[in-house]
RNA sequence: CGCGGGGUGGAGCAGCCUGGUAGCUCGUUGGGCUCAUAACCCAAAGGUCGCAGGUUCAAAUCCUGCCCCCGCAACCA
């Protein structure tokens, strides 16, 4: 029998769980669910990335330890991940002993392949950000982007790892293994990346303390990305005495090891990886699985737009289950897709209550005014085990290739064949003229039964709900076993507790309003509401320095004296022309009385260098100069940020105001 | 030549790898049912599959060229 191991990449504690983190483990967590219930062996990872000098250097900021800041952050995902009913084996975290010595092992072998060696590295060094930019990052002056001051030439003394030896052989396995590489696009992404040609890669460090040690090179940790990628061996007792896991899931031959991950480190995953693998004579996985990114809207979700999706809202309104199922049914695996409220209510209402929810309480009510209980007659010949075996074919074959959005549409075939049944069949007019008679107790039995089915198949996306439909059922709240899937296991004459509808129809006008929704039971909502409520002692501790920054400690708010520091003058637009090249990028010159200057906006997207011209505006007049695309800008014109894309909108100065007329 | 995603009934998507009746959800229209969460069932209308060539007995699907939209990065001072 096969074993199946499947990982999430590890995440890196600087970052609060995002909807992308959820969405990769929650595939990962229905994916394992799926083989645990086909019977498979199975073993799933996730854990978390704590090493390297963003940690050290946020810790550094907020005055705690690095592994305080980690445990912090940790805590955080493991309470997410409960929330969600995520069922890993294993959580696995980079600062722990047994990681440490699992990359200990993996790096002896491959400095024993001959892989590692010493050399010099010399680059631009910025020790602000303690990390040595590329001549492509600076500008002119060799200024770090991000510090604008000088960056020094400087050396450093590196292991580097001769990933330039494996270009063939990684280009020959991905060639006799097509299933490498998923899906297709990324494969070919990779191949073109590696006929580009292989630079050897630096793997160790010497600016930073906050790593593993690098055996034999006192003074270098590990490089972050070899550190972390060995954590799907490390986490399986890898070149320790106790390897009984690491041999059963990964060295078998028997065994499928998949990598779910995000376009974004493909590269990582699919070229260094399995290089230092084939250098360590370690197998490779059987599969590295890139899925798309979400988009907000329709837009990439950025940080900068402030379009942040954190399910948590959604998890909280409408139950974690609903939102598994919609980043599960709405996203074709592979492709990006977009997450909108509208789209989630519109499945949640029409799925999750219309068919599922109101099928379940429709058979189960049938059930209840019929006999006081379940059915007590079995039955198999009817159209609803018929098209249960189809949909279980589907179903089996769709997860087989990670088709999560074809597994569950083939679900919700067999709901609406229960409909279907039940609306021909019209139990309610048998109940008038028979009472409980012998036929009407196989129908109902077999659209039971088909509802119990149905709830089997869905348990690796939905479990919560799905036990809930078992106990509607009268049978116990259970994950299903394999012997589940077999037609047949309804329980007779079982007393039917009054259930709870599972997914209250929810007004989707009004939510989208903002409007709350008391659509989730009480005791969902307060469950939710304690793991995930908004924590924001935690939310500050790891937020990105943008985000930290916000100098005044209590409120935001400021001083006027502080506010006056900023010197606002009008101004007027004497030229303006497109920054070559730019999207959105205007150079204007402007008339401040005393004086011309010329300052970069970004405004091209909206005003064309024509109707900007004798315009009058306001401009910060006292901001340091700043180069953007190579232009010099001395100042700053303002702009309301309209709307989500912060359009820009000009502010206006009544005609007649002098140029260089201070604004207070 | 920066990197990537996409263009399929009104909307949102699947199908494309492995050519052969264009499918799903929502919406619309008509009918049915009244057991169920105003839910469910049936039927209908609605598509030059971005454009142009090519390969083929056959192209949404494979090849070539082009057009358009979006995201990332460089650029929101």
């Amino acid at each position: 029998m096969k074993s199946f191991y499947a990982t999430t990449p590890i995440y890196y504690v600087n970052d609060l769980p995002h909807i992308g983190h959820i969405y990769t483990t929650v595939v990962g967590d229905a994916l394992t669910r799926f083989h645990r219930l086909v019977g498979d062996p199975t073993r799933f990872l996730t854990g978390t990335d704590e090493h390297g000098q963003k940690i050290q250097k946020a810790a550094a900021e907020q005055g705690v330890s690095p592994i305080a800041l980690a445990d912090r952050v940790v805590a955080r995902y493991r309470e997410l991940w409960k929330l969600y009913g995520i069922a890993n084996d294993d959580f696995i975290r980079t600062t722990e002993e047994r990681h440490r010595r699992g990359v200990e092992a993996f790096i002896a072998r491959i400095d024993s392949a001959g892989d590692l060696y010493t050399a010099k590295h010399e680059g631009w060094y910025c020790s602000g950000c303690e990390l040595f930019y590329t001549e492509k990052e600076l500008d002119a002056e060799k200024r770090c982007p991000i510090h604008e001051t000088p960056c020094v030439r400087t050396s450093e003394e590196n292991v580097f790892f001769r990933l330039s030896r494996y270009a063939e052989p990684l280009l020959s396995h991905i060639e006799s293994h097509p299933e490498f590489i998923r899906p297709e696009t990324r494969r070919a992404e990779v191949v073109s990346f590696i006929r580009g040609g292989l630079n050897d890669l630096s793997v160790s460090r010497t600016k930073i303390e906050w790593g593993i040690p690098f055996p034999g090179r006192p003074g270098h940790v590990v490089y972050v990305w070899l550190d972390a990628l060995a954590n799907y061996i490390t986490a399986l007792g890898f070149a320790t005495a106790d390897d009984a896991l690491y041999r059963k899931f990964w060295e078998s031959p028997d065994s499928t090891r998949i990598h779910l991950i995000g376009k974004d480190i493909l590269r990582q995953h699919a070229v260094y990886w399995p290089a230092f693998l084939l250098s360590a004579g370690v197998p490779l996985p059987t599969s590295v699985w890139a899925h798309g990114w979400w988009l907000r809207d329709g837009k990439k979700i950025s940080k900068s737009v402030g379009a942040i999706v954190r399910p948590d809202d959604l998890a909280r309104d409408f139950g974690p289950d609903a939102v598994r199922y919609f980043l599960l049914r709405e996203m074709a695996f592979g492709q990006d897709a977009s997450f909108s409220d509208e789209a989630f209510l519109a499945r949640y209402n029409a799925d999750l209550a219309n068919d599922l929810g109101n099928t379940v309480s429709r058979v189960a009510a049938l059930c209840r005014q019929s006999f006081g209980r379940a059915p007590g007659v079995p039955c198999a010949a009817n159209d609803v085990h018929r098209v249960y075996r189809r949909v279980r074919d589907e179903w089996k074959t769709a997860m087989g290739e990670l088709a999560f959005h074809r597994a569950l549409e083939a679900v919700w075939k067999l709901l609406s064949e229960i409909n279907g049944y039940v609306v021909t069949r019209e139990p309610w007019k048998i109940r008038k003229q028979e009472g409980a008679s012998r036929p009407l107790h196989r129908i109902l039995y077999s659209a039971a039964e088909g509802v119990r089915l149905a709830a089997v198949l869905l348990s690796p996306f939905m479990p919560a709900t799905s036990r809930k439909i078992f106990e509607t059922l009268g049978l116990p709240a259970e994950d299903p076993v394999t012997a589940d899937l077999r037609w047949g296991g309804l329980r007779l004459d079982a007393p039917l507790p009054e259930a709870p509808a599972l997914f209250p129809r929810a007004d989707a006008a009004a939510y989208l309003k903002g409007e709350p929704v008391d659509k989730v039971e009480p005791e969902k909502r307060e469950k939710a509401e304690t793991t995930i409520g908004p924590d924001p002692k935690a939310t500050g501790a790891v937020a990105p320095p943008e985000t930290t920054q916000a100098a005044s400690p209590s409120d935001g708010k400021i001083g006027i004296e502080e506010f006056q520091k900023v010197r606002l003058v009008t101004a007027k637009i004497v030229a303006a022309e497109r920054v070559p090249k730019s999207n959105k990028l205007m150079r204007l010159q402007v008339d401040l009385g005393s004086e011309q200057r010329q300052v970069v906006a970004g405004i091209a997207a909206k005003y064309s260098a024509e109707e900007l011209v004798g315009r009058n505006v306001v401009v910060v007049a006292n901001l340091r100069p700043a180069k953007l695309m190579g232009v010099e800008s001395n100042g700053m014109v303002l702009a309301a940020a309209v709307g989500e894309t912060g359009e820009p909108s000009l502010l206006a100065v009544a005609d007649g105001i002098p140029p260089g007329t201070r604004v207070k």
